[in-house]
DNA sequence: CAGAGTTAGGCGAACGTTCGCTTTCACTGG
DNA sequence: CCAGTGAAAGCGAACGTTCGCCTAACTCTG
């Protein structure tokens, strides 16, 4: 079905080691006139040339695995874009394995080593305590990754989260809020306790240490974070300010504290975490900690393939976060504590 | 740094064939003795096959590709993410390659080709009008897309667009709107014209033709469906209701509303399309129809994954669209024309 | 105990490349 | 005129499999 260099080599009267040089090879010199009729020949064909067979002699694919755990998440489908492009760009193919209930890590990362990929990109923060998941990540084969990775060992990329909840904290403060809530993803994620950590400090450097009842753990979704908004106001209703772990929880922190009938942002100001594209178009327009994804994505990638090169790449690597300031923050009405 | 089969077959003192033969074969008998044996040694070893040998030999590589436009719309990558759920629960990767800017289609197609994909998922809506997609795409290899292909002969699935318009118009005509406007996707897409296309339909059987100063394009983003709401209502002013042609231009078109001090869904109700994950926490929660994204994807790699195994498949399927009443939509405050 | 049948395993070829080495041949300079 | 040189192309081996066919040895059967 498919055209092989030795047709090729066939048609234009050479031998296929020679059609290869020219078509496919880097080594050897042919002269400009059989280069011209074996071009020829292999475009009158249409020659595609076969990735698997050069692999297997490369000993080289060619190719980097991605391992994503939900890339439905808007976040990890930023990132697995962002690497797929830069990859592409240098030349190698994308294969994605998701992992999920279905099929657990190790199978994902068997069939990734099947097809010989180069390397593996991992997005997979739900398994960062999977202990099986980090033993079949380490080995001969370079990785980098956007979260822990359980037992370490893996090179990992990603964004300053301590400094997140710091920023956060920072602006609410500088706005006059003294009662600050927070919303938070699972506290056994590393995420999470990492932002908690520099939210924390920020508002004791401040001398407002955050009391446990202006805490409350969600999930990461919608429904957890309109839930644990309306416990947290349950908990403490004096808080003016809520900062929650991620856009997607803040959409339903906002739903919340419409439904208290709370004026936003003028009875309590949210601050959420990622920039999603949409939450410029909250009601009111959300603010939040920028997390680069796609400039994870992209330098996780390119990491990989200097990794893949064979150059030393450092074992964690922070991007800068940044505050984005829209609307539904403000100053809180009372000054008073 | 990989271990063969000729090294596993050296542990068991058998030949590589015979390991072959338990290791990965189907075919040939072995004693239980030595099958034990071998594979004892290969776990030993950690022996992983070479998907690339075997794909050379098998001339199938058991993988699919998928060609993507831009999967950080959430619609595309919901259908990526169960394209490649399906495809790996049937055995076969996923490479995927994404088009864009830089990359063009052709180029993008030719590099699938090249690792010997057994088959391409095409989901680039962008491209539906671009010939050289079209004919890079027409070939002997196994290809379904949700997207029209231009020139057609590639099987194509999708929802129903007609009836999407006709369910947005029939559902707001129920509730007693008579002045409807709508925020289109861009009016070359065929999507875009057979939305309207039901749409319309279902005001002119009910006897309210749709006016074309009621009609404003956009282009699928927040910003696009918020100015085209504005320019909608300084059109028409007097209009209840407005179809959007997406979920995330109905967010802008909800701001749109909110900026011009009209309360929601009392003096305008606003019906989407596509049911993203996020649209039940808009302010008010938004009616859309929903677009199976997910099952579009299951499907069309269904689809692909069986005439890759020899079998027929349709031309065209469509899937169900569906209706979603939530609290954007509610009768006008006033019945007259 | 011969011959047939069965079973376990080996063997060779092929898949489509790459790559280093060898061969061929024309041309050069002493 | 002939060894030496250099360019151009060919050749063989290897990469790690699969698969059909072959063979050796064992087990029956009469």
């Amino acid at each position: 079905m498919y055209v092989s260099l030795k047709d090729v080599a066939a048609r234009s009267g050479v031998s296929f080691q020679t059609a290869s040089k020219v078509l496919n090879g880097r080594s050897g010199v042919v002269s400009p006139s059989t280069r011209e009729r074996i071009l020829r020949a292999a475009a009158e064909l249409g020659y595609v040339p076969n990735a698997m067979a050069r692999g297997l002699v490369r000993q080289a694919s060619v190719t980097v695995g991605v391992l994503a755990d939900d890339f439905s998440d808007l976040a990890v489908s930023q990132f697995v874009l962002a690497a797929q492009r830069a990859a592409a760009s240098r030349g190698h193919g994308a294969l994605i394995s998701s992992v999920h209930a279905d099929v657990d890590a190790e199978l994902a990362v068997r069939k990734l080593l099947e097809y010989r990929v180069d390397g593996i990109l991992v997005a997979a923060p739900s398994l960062e305590d999977d202990p099986r998941l980090g033993d079949a990540l380490r080995g001969p084969l370079p990785v980098v990754s956007i979260n822990r990775i359980h037992g370490g060992g893996v090179p990992t990329i990603g964004s300053d989260h301590a400094v997140t909840g710091a920023l956060a904290a920072e602006h609410l403060l500088g706005l006059g809020h003294r009662r600050i809530g927070t919303v938070t993803g699972p506290r056994r994620r590393q995420v999470t306790q990492r932002r908690m950590r520099g939210f924390r400090e920020a508002l004791r450097a401040a001398g407002r240490p955050l009391p446990e009842r202006r805490v409350v753990e969600a999930d990461w979704t919608y429904d957890g974070g309109w839930a644990a908004t309306h416990q947290l106001l349950d908990a403490d209703p004096t808080v003016t300010a809520v900062f929650v772990h991620n856009d997607v929880m803040a959409m339903g922190a906002l739903k919340a504290l419409h439904e208290r009938g709370l004026r936003l942002p003028a009875d309590c100001s949210v601050v959420g975490c990622d920039d999603l594209s949409f939450t410029g178009y909250l009601v009111p327009p959300l603010t939040t900690v920028r997390i680069p994804f796609q400039e994870t994505g992209e330098r996780a990638a390119t990491l990989l393939l200097d990794r893949i090169a064979g150059q030393d790449i450092p074992a964690r690597d922070l991007l800068p976060v940044e505050l984005v300031v829209r609307e539904s923050t403000t100053s809180p009405k009372d000054g008073e504590e």
